[in-house]
DNA sequence: ACGTTAATAGTAATCATTACTATAATGTCT
DNA sequence: AGACATTATAGTAATGATTACTATTAACGT
């Protein structure tokens, strides 16, 4: 049922907001079995732990490689189809001692809620 | 007192690490003090807060685009020199709603103590 | 039905950060 | 210098997301 929420919504919910979904249908679920399953979820990489911006954690039903639009106002994300052409074969030469696992390129922005409410002022 | 400590580290500090080495001049000091003034100054663009990572922020005392290498076992970030031809001009084409203010780009990966922690195992 | 194992609800603990409050430092004007 | 307003501070309390804990319940093979 979690896994179903998640996969359900086109944008990537919070721990908490998954919680008041299932919550709807199991009403006596308890948030610290969302958080676990979530949790075991993202380390099978079933799902996508995203940790990546502001105080919450959220979670990507997608785990394929894509782009991201982040709201710097509300912490919303949204998934971007477009390619930036990013030269990935530098990666493999860059000068440093660190073993490198990934890249993480997010597009940063004001989404159209908290950009119209910006204008109030 | 803050700033200082903050520029003379080559790597992005946390509050704590930053309340700690302050604390060994100004015995007095309190945690409290340190986050309002980080948090003026990011506020001002004199420093960085990197809001990218793990459970805790980050500070950083250079404020222009470089990139960050960042080791996602201890959460240790130091900086890049590399350039990566990103194409930026795509950035103004991009379809979205969002009012774009800025892009994030990252590499991922174990920094060389995590690393050699891992083939203890 | 019995015992073993694993998952859960509900609650408590943790940890980074923020808010609050009484006090101390600083500046200004006369 | 002295009276007053303004600001920053230390120290503590509160918040909020996440994790840990524990007693209970469900599932499953024999």
């Amino acid at each position: 049922m979690i896994l179903d929420k998640l996969r359900q919504t086109g944008f990537h919910p919070t721990a908490v907001e998954i919680y008041n979904e299932v919550l709807k249908h199991i009403p006596n679920i308890s948030l610290g079995t969302v958080y676990r399953n979530l949790d075991i979820m993202s380390k099978t990489g079933i799902i996508r732990k995203i940790e990546t911006c502001g105080d919450q954690k959220r979670y990507d039903a997608v785990t394929k490689d894509h782009l991201h639009i982040i709201c710097t106002c509300c912490g919303r994300i949204q998934d971007l189809e477009e390619d930036l052409d990013i030269n990935m074969n530098k990666l493999a030469n860059i000068e440093t001692e660190f073993k490198i696992t990934g890249v993480r390129f997010e597009i940063m922005g004001f989404c159209p809620e908290c950009d119209a409410e910006r204008d109030t002022f």
